[in-house]
DNA sequence: TTTTAAGATAACCAATTATTATCTCGGAAC
DNA sequence: GTTCCGAGATAATAATTGGTTATCTTAAAA
C-alpha cells in the first residue's frame, strides 16, 4: 500500500524540479528521497520522472499522479484537523433517556436552553423506565439517562444528583382523608392508595416506610405514570404519595404523622466511556438547572 | 503525517468490531493493532474507540473518521490502479462477484474468451448472492458484479442489462401438472412449488404474480441455488419458475395463462471509482456476450 | 578536457514496526 | 460466589524499513 510520506516525497520532487530540493524542503537526504521514488515506481508499475541529464522531468504517469497524490494528501490533512475540531464543537446526536415525568416537569426549561445554545445538536429522547435507561447508559444504547437515583447505585455507572424531588401523600379535596388532622400511616391502611407500579424506587420508598411500621398497604392499582395517578387521585380514587410539585388545585398535601424521605432526580453516565461534547453540554445545562 | 497503514487498522477495527479480528484480517497480531490505533488516537488527539469490558465501540470522534478514511484508502487503491493501467497493459486482478446461476449458465464464453484474451489479468471469481455483490461494488471489494438486477435500482451504483433471462414455469415431465393443458395461477397453488429464497428478485417476482391475483402459494421449499431447484424439479418433488434457458429434457414447460416477467441479468459498477483496463476489457467482453 | 552538480548505488546504522510472552480485567460459566 | 476464558494492554525482543554517509556515474558548464 502506497503511503503518505512516500505521496509527500514525490510532491515535493515534482514541485520543486529536483531530488536535492525535494531533500532539503522535507529535512532528509537525497538517497532518501531516490529510494522512495524508486519505490513509488515499482509500486506503480511506472516511471514517475525523466531524468534526461541534469535535470528532471515529469512524464505522464507522474502528470497524472501529481493532481490525485496532491489531493490525497490534503484529504488526510483535512481528515486530522476535522477529528482535532470535534473537540470544540458541539455537534451530533445525542440520545437520552428519561422518565415521562421529568422529561414533563424538569427537563422543558433545560432542553428548551440547550436546543438554543446548540442548534446543531440532534437529540433523541427516549421516554422510558428507569430500569431501562439504566441498562441502556450500561450497554451504550443511551448515552445518558436523567431519571429518579435509586437508593443504593450500581457500581458500574455513575449518577449525579440534579434535583430533590420531596413527595408528600396527598389526595382530592372530596376525598374522606382530605377532612383528618394529623393522620397516621395506620388510617392510609384503612383506604385505596394509587401507587406506581412495584418495579419503581419511589413505590419502594413508600413500601419501605410502610414495612417498617409492620403496616399493610391497601393497594387498588398501580401505573408507572404519575401523571395518569395524579389524574385518578384528582377524581378521588384514592390517596397516593407523589412529588410535592404536582399539588395543585385539583389535590390536597395529606398532613401525615410520618415523613417521607425525599426521592433524588439525577443523571446517569457510563464512567468508561468518552462522553461526547453534546452530552458534556447538556451536563453543564443540567447541573445548571438543577441549582 | 498519518500514514495509509493506519487507517488500514482503524478500518479493519471499526469493521470488524474487535482488536483481534482486524488483527487477522491484515494478517498482523492483535498488539500490532493495538499500538497502531494507540498512535492514531495520539496523532488525532482523540480517543477513537471506548474499550468497555470485552466490547469496543466508536466513539464521536472514531465515527465521524471513519467515512473519512475509507474515502482516503479508496482514493489512495484508486490513484494506484489509475497510474498503473496508464500504460494501457490489460493486467492485475479483476473482481467480481457473480451468482451460482450466472457463472454456471451466462459467464463461460465470456471468461474463456476474455482469459485467452487477456492471459495476464488474474480473475478472482466471488460466488455470492445479488445483495452481497451490491454490497461489495458499493464498497469497493468488488470492482464489478454480474447479477440478476432489481426492479429498482440503488442511485448510488450504475447498471447495465447485458442479458434477458425469460422465466417460465415448469415441472418434471412425470409431475400431474405436466399432462394439464391451460394451467391457470390457481392450478398452481394446488401443487407443491419449490422456489428461491423470499431475499432473492426472482422469488418476489413469482411473489408478486401471486398476489396480485389474491391467491397463496403453496412452497414446499425453497433454495437459492437455481441448479438445486431444477435437480428437486426433476426428481418431480414440486413446480417451480426457472430461466427458459434452464429447459431440458428432465423438466418441461407449463403452459399456464398468464405470461410471466423478464429478469435481468446484468452488470453493477460503482460509477464513481475508476475502472482498470482489466475491468474495461471484461465489460467489452459483456456487452459482446449480451448481443 | 576538466570541473561541477545532480541523481544512483552500496554499505551501514538508526528508528520504526512487528512478534512473542505475559499481564489485567470484565464477563460468562459453573 | 469462584473459577475460567477471552480480549486488549504492556514489555521485551526481533525484524524490517527507512535514513545516512560515502562513493560512483554522467551530463552540462567552464
Amino acid at each position: 500500500m502506497i503511503d503518505t510520506p512516500t505521496l509527500s516525497a514525490f510532491m515535493g520532487v515534482a514541485e520543486t524540479g529536483s531530488f536535492s530540493a525535494a531533500a532539503e524542503r522535507l529535512y532528509i537526504t537525497q538517497p532518501a528521497i531516490s529510494k522512495r521514488i524508486a519505490l513509488l515506481e515499482q509500486q506503480l508499475g511506472a516511471r514517475l520522472f525523466d531524468r534526461v541529464g541534469r535535470q528532471i522531468q515529469l512524464t505522464e504517469a507522474g502528470r497524472s499522479l501529481l493532481p490525485r497524490a496532491r489531493q490525497v494528501l490534503m484529504d488526510v490533512e483535512d481528515m486530522a484537523r476535522a477529528i482535532h475540531d470535534l473537540s470544540g464543537s458541539v455537534t451530533g446526536k445525542l440520545r437520552i433517556g428519561t422518565s415521562h415525568h421529568i422529561g414533563l416537569h424538569r427537563l422543558p426549561p433545560v432542553l428548551r436552553q440547550f436546543s438554543r445554545d446548540y442548534p446543531q445538536v440532534e437529540l433523541d429522547i427516549h421516554f422510558i423506565d428507569s430500569e431501562e435507561a439504566w441498562e441502556g447508559v450500561l450497554h451504550g444504547e443511551l448515552e445518558m439517562g436523567v431519571v429518579t437515583l435509586p437508593p443504593q447505585q450500581d457500581e458500574r455507572l455513575q449518577s449525579d444528583v440534579i434535583w430533590r424531588d420531596p413527595l408528600v401523600f396527598m389526595c382530592a379535596p372530596e376525598h374522606p382523608l382530605a377532612k383528618v388532622d394529623n393522620i397516621t400511616l395506620e388510617t392510609l391502611t384503612g383506604y385505596s392508595a394509587i401507587l406506581p407500579s412495584p418495579v419503581t424506587f419511589t413505590r419502594g420508598i413508600v413500601e419501605r416506610l410502610f414495612d417498617e411500621h409492620n403496616l399493610k398497604l391497601n393497594i387498588a392499582m398501580s401505573t408507572n405514570y404519575l401523571e395518569t395517578i395524579h389524574m385518578m387521585v384528582s377524581i378521588g380514587l384514592g390517596w397516593s404519595v407523589l412529588p410535592a410539585t404536582m399539588v395543585d388545585g385539583s389535590v390536597v398535601e395529606l398532613a401525615v404523622d410520618v415523613p417521607l424521605p425525599e426521592r433524588e432526580l439525577g443523571v446517569v453516565i457510563h464512567p468508561a466511556r468518552t462522553r461526547s461534547n453534546a452530552a458534556r453540554a447538556f451536563l453543564q445545562a443540567l447541573e445548571a438547572s438543577g441549582l
